[in-house]
DNA sequence: CTGAAAGCGCTAACAT
DNA sequence: ATGTTAGCGCTTTCAG
C-alpha cells in the first residue's frame, strides 16, 4: 500500500548517516565497512527501496537505451532481428525502443525524432521503401549519433550497416533456376528505388548474361514488395503472347502471391511455372517455396555488437558486415520428373 | 560537426539572460515578452539545442514509458497488438519498452524487473504458457503499478485486463462444425495451466452439450499451442478405432499443424476431417482454414487506452473489457457438397 | 516580464 | 571509513 518512492535520503536519515555512505553501500564500493553496508542493504529492502535510475542517467549522461526503426513488425524477418538485437544489447544492461516506420518515409522521420528525443545512445534502422530522409541521417551522423543500418540501407551514407549479399543470392537463384531447364525466366521486382531491388535485380541479370540467356524487358516488372501486390505482375505476365515459364520474385510475400494467383487461374507450381522466391518466410516453408533464407537473428546480433562498439568508442570506424545466406530448394521449382518420392 | 549537448545554460550565457527565462520561451509560457521569446528560439535553432529529458522527467518524476511484455513477437498475433498499443500512447507522448518473455515464465519475471527499473509508468502484459509469477504482480498492483493484461490473463488477479470471450467463440466455432453435419469432433488443446485453454475446451463442451453430443474424453488432447506439437496430437487421433470427422483446434498453430500432418497421411480437408482453428492467421486464411478472428489492432488500442487512464488517476477501477470477434468460415469446413463453386 | 535560488535523486571528488 | 559539497539539466516558486 505505502506508495513506494524510498530514496537514499530517506534511508541516510532511518540510519542516521550521510547519503553518500549509502551510495557507497548500494553500489558495492570497498571503501565501507561491512557492517554498515548490511546495515543499508538491510534497511533499502525493509523501506522496498529502487535506485531512480533517470537520476543516475541524468548524472552519467547516458540512459541505456538504443533506439529501433523497422518498416514493419507484423512478419516474422523484422521481429527476428529485434529478438537479435535485444538478445546482445540486454545483456550490457541497454533496453531497446522499437518503432515502425509502416514503410512510410515521413513517420520514419517522425520516429527518428523521437527517438533522439528519448536521448537513445544509438540507432539500429532498416528503412522504409521510399526513404526520403538521407538528410536526417546524415545530421545524426555528422552529429555523432552511433548508428547501423541493416537489410534497408541507403547507399548514399558513409555508416555502419549489416546485410547480405543480395546480388550473389539472387544470382544463385536465377542461376538454379537456369539449371533446372528454364530458360524464360521473369522477375518480380521491388520498388524500383529501393536498394534491394536493385541488387537483386542485378543479380537476377548477372545470372541470365552468365548462361548466355537474352534479357527481355517485358519479363522484368517492378511491383513492389507486399503479398497483394503480386496480382498485378501475374496480369502482366500472363498477357505475354509468349509466357515465362518460371519467377524469380523479389521475396517471399510477393512469391506467395504469386504462387496463390497462378493456383485461381488453374495454373500449377513448378509444372506450368516454378517459382523462387527470397527471404524465406514461414508461409513460404509451407507453400514449399524455393527461397534463399536470410540468418536473421544473427542479422540482428551482428548489428547490435557493431552499434555497442561505435557506443563505447566513437572514433570506431564504420564497418559493412556482409553475412552467409543459403538457398534452399523446394517443390516449387524441381521440374516434376526430377523430384523425389 | 560540433558535439551538440546545448543546454539552457548556454543558451542563458550567449543571450544574456537567466535560464529561468530561457526555460519559459523554450516551454511557450505566457509570462515573457514576445521579443525575448523569438530571440531564445533563434539562439536554440542555432545552437541546436536539445532538451534533456531526463532532467525534465528527474524533475516531474515521470518518464513518458510504459512496457509491454508479451510471449513473442514473431507472428502476427502480438506485433499487432503491439501496433495498436504504439498508435494510442505515441499520440500522448508516451514510448513503449517492449520484452518477450519467450514462453519463460523466468524471462517473464527478468522483464518485469527490468521494466521496472526503467521505471516505466504503466505495464501491459500477457502472459507466458506457465507464468508462475502471482507473487510478482500482485506486488506491483499492491504498488499502485497501472497494469493492464491482455488475450493471456492470470485469472487469479484483481486487474484490468482486455480479452475476448473465448468460451463464447469456441462454442461458436463447435456449433458451426456440428450444424455442418460433424458429430465426432476431437478437440485438440493447449497447454493445460494456460486460461485460455481452459475456456475454449469449455466452450468446446457446451457446445457438444448443448447439441446432445456426448462428449468423449478420447477425443480431448493436450496438445500445446505450437505448430509443431499438432503431430502427436494427430497421430494419436488417427490411431484411434473410432476415427473423429471434425478437429476443434485451441489455435491456428496447431490447427495448420494439423493440416499438414493429415495432408502427409493423405486425408483430405473437409472430405475425410474438418479442421477448425482460433485466432485468425495469415497463414491459415491462405490455407482457407476456418477460424475465429480476433481484433488484434483493438486490443492493443483498448488495453492502451485503459492503461493510460490508470496512469493519469490512480484510483480507477479496474476493468474487464470482453472485445467482440468473428467467426471466418472457409473451406477447411465446408462439407464439399455444400462448398459454393 | 525577468532573475535568483531551491531542489528532483544520485554520484564523485574532496575532505576528515 | 565516513561526511560534506557540488552539480548533472531542468522547472518552478518567490521576489522584484
Amino acid at each position: 500500500m505505502s506508495s513506494s518512492k524510498t530514496t537514499i535520503k530517506d534511508l541516510a536519515k532511518a540510519l542516521g548517516i550521510s547519503i553518500a555512505t549509502v551510495s557507497r553501500a548500494l553500489n558495492g564500493s570497498h571503501e565501507i565497512h561491512p557492517e554498515t553496508r548490511a546495515k543499508v542493504l538491510a534497511k533499502a529492502k525493509e523501506l522496498r527501496y529502487k535506485p531512480n535510475i533517470q537520476a543516475r542517467n541524468l548524472l552519467k549522461r547516458r540512459n541505456n537505451m538504443i533506439g529501433v526503426v523497422v518498416p514493419e513488425f507484423i512478419t516474422f524477418f523484422f521481429p527476428e532481428i529485434i529478438i537479435g538485437i535485444q538478445e546482445v544489447v540486454n545483456k550490457e544492461g541497454y533496453q531497446v525502443l522499437i518503432c515502425q516506420s509502416n514503410e512510410s518515409s515521413t513517420l520514419e522521420r517522425k520516429n527518428i525524432e523521437m527517438l533522439e528525443e528519448s536521448m537513445v545512445e544509438g540507432l539500429i534502422v532498416s528503412v522504409a521503401k521510399e526513404s526520403k530522409n538521407l538528410d536526417l541521417y546524415e545530421r545524426l551522423i555528422n552529429e555523432q549519433m552511433p548508428i547501423v543500418f541493416v537489410n534497408r540501407i541507403l547507399p548514399e551514407l558513409r555508416a555502419s550497416q549489416v546485410i547480405i549479399d543480395d546480388r550473389k543470392w539472387a544470382f544463385k537463384a536465377v542461376e538454379h533456376l537456369i539449371k533446372c531447364g528454364y530458360r524464360k525466366i521473369a522477375h518480380l521486382a521491388g520498388n524500383e528505388h529501393l536498394s534491394v531491388t536493385k541488387r537483386r535485380l542485378q543479380g537476377y541479370l548477372d545470372a541470365l548474361q552468365a548462361y548466355d540467356i537474352p534479357i527481355q524487358e517485358r519479363l522484368i516488372m517492378y511491383v513492389g514488395i507486399q503479398q497483394d501486390r503480386a496480382k498485378a505482375g501475374i496480369d502482366l505476365l500472363m498477357n505475354l503472347k509468349e509466357k515465362p515459364d518460371a519467377i524469380f520474385a523479389i521475396n517471399d510475400p510477393i512469391a506467395v502471391g504469386s504462387m496463390l494467383e497462378l493456383k485461381k487461374r488453374g495454373l500449377k507450381v513448378p509444372e506450368d511455372i516454378a517459382v523462387v522466391g527470397f527471404s524465406e518466410s514461414p508461409i513460404g516453408k509451407i507453400m514449399e517455396l524455393t527461397s534463399v533464407s536470410q540468418p536473421t537473428f544473427e542479422i540482428g546480433r551482428i548489428a547490435a555488437e557493431t552499434l555497442l562498439k561505435q557506443i563505447k568508442n566513437f572514433d570506431t570506424p564504420t564497418e559493412t558486415i556482409i553475412l552467409d545466406a543459403k538457398l534452399n530448394i523446394r517443390n516449387s521449382s524441381i521440374p516434376v520428373h526430377k523430384r523425389p518420392k
